[in-house]
DNA sequence: ACGGTCAATCGTCTATCTGCGATTAACGAT
DNA sequence: ATCGTTAATCGCAGATAGACGATTGACCGT
């Protein structure tokens, strides 16, 4: 069987799928901005308006436990970190990690 | 304890937040391509190393009905659009919306 | 008209996301 | 040591994603 008209000469015998880290790694930072709140999270850290967890949360219509869920996700997906500031915790953008967002999008 | 009681009350202060449509966009490009499958059909689709659903499931450990599953949603995103031919369904990749989703994710 | 091929949809199941209030934990200041 | 501020976590609920097999539907050939 499998005899499907070789349609673009790539091997038609089912190459399966290679590893690919980079699609679970694409996949994955996509994720983390995969969510409106997320994106402006992300966007108030970038541009520095804000920097703590309760600054966020008054700009935000999302309860203070929501946003700090949020804040969890950007974390794991290493897009953003947080600095322990005392009490407070001040969040940053993880540049390294933006900048391979950004190259792995531009590079599809 | 204190007084969180009008917690959207006293929202007013500050700039809440912005309608910020762009935010919501993104979230839903990114969200097309936040699975590690979708990630790899799209770039099948991108190269042309495959066109049709029946190639993507030779390529993907996936049942046909899971890949249609991620076609559905690639396409609900405006990513990939379907053109019939035939009995068969030619997948590709809409340009415009990919540069779209580069740019907002440049953009950030 | 009738099979055969291809893709979409249905139904089901499990796992995870999303949101919230309430609670807990960490820390600085008094 | 205690209090007030800040953030993380817990527990709960509803909604949705993700995967699959099975079925249905569309279409082309004979």
């Amino acid at each position: 069987m499998a005899k499907k008209t070789t349609r673009k000469g790539c091997d038609t015998t089912s190459a399966e799928l290679k590893p690919d880290p980079t699609a679970d790694e694409l996949a994955g930072l996509a994720w983390a901005i995969a969510h409106p709140a997320r994106v402006q999270i992300l966007r108030l850290l970038i541009k520095r308006d804000a920097c703590m967890c309760g600054e966020i949360v008054s700009r935000l219509p999302l309860a203070q436990s929501t946003v700090s869920q949020h804040l969890k996700i950007l974390k794991e997906s290493g897009l953003v970190q947080g600095e322990v500031d005392g009490p407070k915790v001040c969040y940053c953008v993880n540049e390294d990690k933006l900048q391979r967002l950004k190259q792995l999008v531009d590079g599809l």
